[in-house]
DNA sequence: TTGAAAGCGCTACCAT
DNA sequence: ATGGTAGCGCTTTCAA
């Protein structure tokens, strides 16, 4: 592959005015920049980027961790995100790590050795080693859906107690008075911890005592679908249920229905996030909008911000949410 | 940032011994190797990957491009292909093109200048431009969701052709004697044109004539709906209808449903893709399953294939599909 | 077992 | 207006 070096001895020029001629720096007479621009078209010259961002010591590259892309929170903050990085003249460096904690620090390491200049991760945890090592790493890394902020990592988080908070209050004024919470991981703080303790605090401020029930599984509808069906013979009383995404709720009504009940009217459901899928379900789903794309465009702007050597105005950023009344609530 | 030779400098040896213990190199003294060590950690280098691919020429880059992320085909097919990078060792460089045709031809040339060892393209258009810069490109380019075997471009292709006399078949065998088509843009050979002639083919092959219409909108739900809503008053002895993707057919159905008609019964409909929307949409959208994840995984391999110097042994992969019976049909 | 030096492709300073 | 040169951080002979 040709370089300037070529270039230049088919010129018949010295590199300096080569690179010149291909930066459109001022002070080259026309006819070399005609006679240099010949060579280059010859030879199908293309800069290299790679020696470039050697000598410069910078890359425009920006590393993006995910658990995985097949998600709507991730995928639609990918999409907000490169858009702002884009826009912004930087590349994404993407990394899924299938949900793997281990490989989240791998690629902190490895995006830190290909001098990224930041980091976007969208976390579903945060331990004491992961912990250390975003503070250890020398690219900025704003932290996605989980709350970093206590250790001093600048995050972008959804107002996970206060959903919680609301689906209880959504809930009992809807005459629920038997409420059971189907969250996931305990180490997710975000989806499993606060959207509980939101919908706890909610019941004790109105002193209609606790949840039924906190379940755990996973983020898909079968999971969503088997821990109802348990949970329905458990409690037979349940009369209000709070998912802690949309895709769960999808799978408890599934459950529900199966029992010959009627989710909306027997037993109230409630999701999060707005996912489409609750939309055309049958029942549709009675969620809370989660503004994913902004996440992913407040993560970039953030980050863009701590890039540009401004002293972080903010440890946080909590996004709002909306209320989407369909037919389980 | 500590380099190879702060770290020599501080343990006392020469950049070539730094290099050969960070490299884990045969022939270097236990007690250097401590030595040096210790002088990594207290400087806390990190080898910097731009230097080293300069140095090497080789830079584990593999670039892709997406129309959007945010779609069951790209954000499944970039998670099967980083899977399989990942394992390989390399490194995924994601560009948005925003369905700009525009941005898919600067970021082709951009990957190059980044030098990239190869690209992988979801395209949904296919022109003369488009097709020079691909072939211009020193990184080989994998086509996914179109086919360029034509002009010697590697492509993963769906069987759409198939996919359109199969939807043909079963519409006619339904019962269905006046079919039409909703598609998407003409420059979309794959999703439009293609799948359009195979329901075409399979009306001729049974003699029952033409399609009745080819319409053509985005690939929204609410496309889907309103243009199905438009046909159905133009066509009122409509009862078959095939839809490119499962989302259009999803909006279609709302437009048949809202007219008192049954989806199913009075007209049966038919979608592509098994998007996840259709199994909870009620009534559940007949498709044929599309796997978009091993379209991704079919790229990455075959790139890496033509990476590893093999010369290519496939001008294109064709995949195939599963009839997913519901309800619609 | 270790070191010196050249060079990957580029930019930028200093001469001319 | 143009060229020579040093150097970004690394690897890799070749010598010692």
């Amino acid at each position: 592959m040709a370089s300037l070096h070529d270039v230049a001895k088919l010129a018949g020029v010295s590199k300096s005015t080569v690179s010149r001629v291909v930066n459109n720096e001022y002070g080259v007479k026309q006819a070399t920049k005609d006679k240099v621009q010949k060579a280059i078209d010859e030879l199908g010259y293309q800069t290299n980027l790679v020696a470039k961002e050697l000598k410069s010591q910078k890359t425009n590259l920006i590393g993006v961790i995910v658990p995985r892309v097949a998600s709507s929170a991730t995928s639609q903050g990918v999409d907000g995100l490169s858009r702002v990085f884009d826009n912004a003249g930087k590349q994404v460096l993407l990394a899924s790590t299938q949900q793997s904690f281990q490989k989240e620090i791998e690629f902190i390491r490895l995006f830190n050795q290909k001098r990224v200049e930041g980091i976007i991760l969208y976390a579903t945890h945060l331990d004491e080693e992961l912990v250390e090592v975003i503070l250890q790493s020398a690219a900025p890394v704003v932290l996605v859906g989980q709350d970093g902020s206590l250790f001093n990592i600048p995050s972008i988080v959804h107002d996970d107690f206060r959903v919680g908070f609301e689906a209880g209050n959504r809930l009992l004024s809807n005459g629920c008075r038997n409420i059971g919470f189907i969250g996931v991981a305990s180490s997710d703080i975000a989806v499993d911890k606060l959207r509980y303790q939101g919908l706890e605090q909610a019941l004790q401020f109105k002193r209609k005592g606790e949840p039924l029930f906190h379940s755990r599984g996973e983020f898909t509808i079968e999971s969503g679908y088997l821990q109802a069906k348990q949970l329905l013979a458990e409690h037979a009383n349940l009369d209000g249920l709070f998912c802690a995404t949309d895709r769960i709720a999808i799978g408890a009504v599934k459950a529900i229905q199966e029992l010959g009940l009627t989710a909306g009217l027997d037993i109230k459901v409630l999701g999060v996030g707005n996912d489409e899928l609750g939309s055309v379900s049958s029942p549709s789903i009675s969620t809370f909008n989660y503004p994913f794309d902004k996440a992913g465009e407040s993560a970039a702007k953030l980050l863009m911000d701590l890039l540009s050597g401004e002293p972080a105005s903010m440890s946080k950023i909590v996004l709002t949410f909306q209320t989407i009344d369909r037919e389980t609530c």
